[in-house]
DNA sequence: CATGGTCGATTACGACTGTAGACGGATCGA
DNA sequence: TCGATCCGTCTACAGTCGTAATCGACCATG
């Protein structure tokens, strides 16, 4: 698996990511515009968005840009990218690497409806093609 | 979905996981059994292992039961039960709730390999007939 | 009966996380 | 030009996590 070095930063925590979705959703963003989509679902005020930026900007994971006064946010690290990451943690850490284990849980534990699987259907069959 | 009420049990940390896994592999366990375990991998102490169990007992994660003046850990969660609800967490998080979504990022960087698609392939049968 | 080893329980403590107030500089309106 | 704003930074603080030393009870042995 051709391993990207994609800018290595650290582990982000649970508050972050909720401050990445939001720049992910769109991007640049300034802090009063993260907080506006933010603070609507988790119940923050403007300064715990404020820190949560800083922190992500410390651990390389945002990048910011001045646009006049204020700063503008940009995300470094791809949504994909995190995405893939934490699976791996997860795949790694409870199904032993092996993402069939993961997947043969989901269908035990009936988590998979029949869209899902529908959909599973049609991409195993792509990747097959 | 019908959700058994398992015994609801906080977060199990990073660490206290590891000592989950051990008493999943083998149970009941003494203190000093775990350590046996574990501090094989992770390079702990025993009073690190203490501390660890006596979280998950306050927890409820893990019971006690004297055997002579010592005690047999056994764990009160099962590890499919544990395993189900991180996946949930992550898919929810991660992936809108949608499993097959994860497994389309999965296929998409190329994390699955041939015994994999394979044994999903297999799986996917099972569950259509 | 005294002593030392064995356990679990208690305490410690630094790092990280979640949450937020206060500070200080830049800026815009008057 | 002067104060009212706006914004990023610094500071704070309680809770959790990872890691471990220490304490106190208990038992076996001499």
């Amino acid at each position: 698996m051709a391993r990207r070095d994609e800018p290595k930063v650290e582990r982000i925590s649970e508050a972050e990511h909720a401050v990445m979705e939001a720049l992910w959703e769109k991007s640049p963003l300034s802090a009063a515009d993260v907080c506006d989509r933010v603070c609507a679902q988790r119940d923050w005020s403007m300064p715990t968005v404020k820190t949560l930026l800083s922190r992500l900007v410390a651990k390389g994971a945002v990048a910011t840009e001045a646009e006049g006064r204020r700063f503008l946010y940009t995300p470094l690290i791809e949504r994909a990218a995190y995405a893939g990451q934490e699976s791996r943690r997860l795949v790694d850490r409870l199904f032993g690497g092996r993402p069939a284990s993961l997947f043969a849980h989901l269908a035990e534990s009936e988590a998979l409806n029949e869209d899902d699987l529908a959909e599973i259907e049609r991409l195993l069959k792509a990747l097959r093609s």
